[in-house]
DNA sequence: GTCTATAGCTGGATAGAC
DNA sequence: GTCTATCCAGCTATAGAC
């Protein structure tokens, strides 16, 4: 029987499986649903496997955050090639799937520490690389950077995503669609429309 | 042997007891160490009155919730009655005590349907309120209500507040300063400098 | 209204056979 | 690597004495 922090495979079937049937529970019902149990019945996996790929609970999480995090600094790489990059980076935020899951992990991270952690990391390389490919850009587009720092911009692009969101998982959507309009006119005075 | 929804007096000791622990209890070690046993042992008060206070912990969450609620609403429209509205209400916003709570019932919600429908209907208040009070302070101050439509400026500022203090707390903090000097600069070209 | 006791369940984690 | 069995803890909720 080998134990945790053995030299297991990353991509082993099982354990791969496992994964992915976390994070379907983790969108889908909520993070208390994400058991050992429901886990493994989900993966259509013996219960036992769990410990022995990930030892505990708190080390699937953290795997399963790693692995969606690596996958999403990669998109915003990508993203940030559109030749319309504000447009691109709004759509990219403003997209519901990932938020649904970001939310759960935020919500795990109040009474699990090592996910606190995980977040920050991720959080702060994903605002750097925004930062590093837009600062250029904005100058580029004649914005004043003493009155409109990228960072700000990108906190206020940010923040006002994922508060629409947030509001729309409860039925909310109340100056909604004023809120999105101010800001898509405002990528399109840099930008122009949307193309594409 | 009482039992719910049997005509108990919402100010008994006890049941104030048991919400004040509970709030406690949620704010510092989230939602999941709100269990009957620990509220009870929090409030010094014996462990079968949460069933006889409220028959079960969702009613539990639900009236610590609506007890909250009022008391927020009341104090936005305190809020709200300043002579620099926007001033006030964007430090109200921004304060850290509400957050933090909030957060918590706001992940609660994801696996509690009941709870979800209280923090819809609560937030639509809000927004309300914030609505009837704002609109016409806005045009007195003479923003152009089609390019900056009331609704969407209390979003805008509603969203960035909160992802503030979301970030906060996992001591992400880059760009933060630059956002909040944009924002208040933004507010003091209305109302002028904040006094008081 | 308050208290004790307990039924019944679900969960994390481990041992050890295969 | 996979599987079963199992220990132990903690939870909700109820029954019923006082």
């Amino acid at each position: 029987m080998a134990r945790r922090n053995s030299n297991i495979a990353d991509d082993s079937v099982a354990r791969t499986a496992l994964l992915d049937a976390a994070e379907r529970l983790l969108v889908e019902e909520g993070y208390a649903a994400v058991t050992s149990r429901r886990v493994s019945a989900e993966a259509g996996v013996n219960n036992g496997l769990v410990y022995y790929y990930f030892g505990t609970m708190d080390e699937l999480f953290i795997q399963l955050f790693r692995r969606r995090s690596e996958g999403s600094l990669e998109r915003l790489r990508q993203v940030l090639d559109d030749p319309q990059p504000l447009w691109a980076l709004w759509e990219f935020t403003h997209e519901a799937t990932n938020n649904a899951i970001t939310m759960e992990f935020i919500a795990l991270a109040n009474h699990r520490k090592a996910i606190k952690d995980e977040i920050a990391t991720y959080s702060r390389a994903h605002r750097s690389l925004q930062l590093e490919r837009l600062t250029a850009t904005l100058r580029t587009y004649g914005v004043d950077s003493e009155r409109w720092p990228a960072t700000a911009i990108l906190v206020l692009m940010a923040g006002t995503a994922r508060f629409l969101l947030m509001e729309e998982g409860f039925d909310v959507q109340t100056g909604h669609a004023e809120a999105v309009a101010v800001i898509e006119r405002e990528i399109s005075a840099l930008e122009g429309n949307r193309r594409r």
